[in-house]
DNA sequence: CTTTCTGCAAAGTATTTGCATGTTT
DNA sequence: AAACATGCAAATACTTTGCAGAAAG
C-alpha cells in the first residue's frame, strides 16, 4: 500500500477502495473479514483482502489457481505465491476450508467461522454449510460406540441440494 | 507372470507366494482381495496384489510415494506409476478411499466395503472405521433441515483413539 | 489372440521456497 | 526501526501419460 501511513483498517479498507483494489463488498463485511484476517497477529494487506474477498464471494469451491487466474486480471501483480499463502492464512485462522477434488488438487471454501461441514452440489456445484447443531449427537455416538474421542472433523456431503431437486422433478 | 499361464485365481496366488511376491497374508485374505481386485472385470497382476496387501496391512493411511518405497525393497521393480493406477484402481472399486493430508497430499486407506468413513488417531495415526449405522440419522437430519439429499459423503474424524485415551489417563 | 497392464521416461501440474524489496505495525 | 509479506523465479514435489513390450483372460 503506497498511499496510507495507516492509521486504522477503516482507514486502509477506504484506501483499497479508492485505489481500485476490489471493494465490492459491504463496508461491514469487509470490516469483518479485515478483523478475522489479523486475529493472529497476521498483517493487513492488500492482497489477503482481496483473496479473503474473492474467496468469500465464491459460492463453490475454488482451487489456489483458479482464483489466481480470476484476480490476475484486476490485479496483475498478484503473484500466484501469494495467494497461496493467503489461502493457507485463511485456512490456518479458520476463515477457509480445503477440500478434495477430482485431479489431486486441493480446493478452498470460505468458512463461517463456526461451520466447517459442507453440503456440495453435484450439479451445481454451489457449497452451503451444514447445520452443526445436526452433528452433536453423532459425536457422542461415536464416542459411545467406538470410544473415540473427535477433536476436529472432515465432513462433505455431495449430493442434490434443495433448489436442483426441485428443478430435477423433486428428485 | 511369468511362469503361470494362469488356471486360477487360487494357482495364480501361490505361484506369487513361492516367488516370493509379498504373500504374508492368510490366504483367505488374499483370495477375498484377488476376488474384489478383478470384480469389475479388471486383471489381477503381481503388482495390484502386491499394492492392495500393503495397502490393507497398513493402519494409517499412506501416500503413493510411501507405499512405493516400502514396497521397492521387496519389488525394485515395481515403478511408481504402478502403484499410482493400482491405488487409483481400489479407489474405483470402492477398495480404498482417497484423503487429504497436511502437506497437499493426498493418503489412501484400504476399505472395508461398506465402511466408507474414518475415526483416525491424531496421536497413533491409526485409522479405523465408523459404524455405518450411526450416520443414518445424520443424513435424514441434513434432508429434513437443508432440503439436500445426500449421495455420498466423504467424512473424516479425527482425535484420540479408545486406546491412546486410556493410556493417556482417560483424557 | 485380444485386451489390459507394466515400466520407463518424459511431460504436466501443483505447491513451496529463497531472497531482495516493499509494507505494515 | 523491526517484523512481516510480496513478487519473482527457481526448485520441489506430485501425478499423469505415451509407448513398447509383457502378461492376463
Amino acid at each position: 500500500m503506497r498511499i496510507a501511513l495507516t492509521i486504522n483498517v477503516r482507514m486502509i479498507l477506504d484506501n483499497l477502495g479508492r485505489r481500485g483494489y476490489t471493494a465490492r463488498m459491504a463496508p461491514k463485511r469487509q470490516d469483518r473479514l479485515a478483523k478475522r484476517i489479523t486475529a493472529r497477529g497476521r498483517r493487513l494487506t492488500d492482497q489477503r483482502l482481496v483473496v479473503a474477498e474473492a474467496l468469500a464471494a465464491c459460492r463453490e469451491a475454488v482451487s489456489a489457481q483458479e482464483l489466481h487466474g480470476r484476480l490476475r486480471r484486476g490485479h496483475p501483480r498478484l503473484a500466484l505465491a501469494t495467494v497461496y499463502r493467503a489461502l493457507e492464512a485463511q485456512v490456518e485462522s479458520g476463515m477457509a476450508r480445503r477440500l478434495e477434488r477430482s485431479g489431486h488438487v486441493s480446493a478452498y471454501v470460505a468458512c463461517e467461522p463456526a461451520h466447517h461441514h459442507h453440503l456440495v452440489c453435484t450439479r451445481c456445484q454451489r457449497v452451503s454449510d451444514v447445520d452443526e447443531a445436526l452433528l452433536r449427537p453423532l459425536l457422542r455416538r461415536i464416542d459411545d460406540r467406538h470410544g473415540f474421542t473427535v477433536e476436529h472433523e472432515r465432513l462433505d456431503f455431495y449430493g442434490l441440494c434443495a433448489s436442483c431437486r426441485r428443478r430435477a422433478g423433486d428428485r
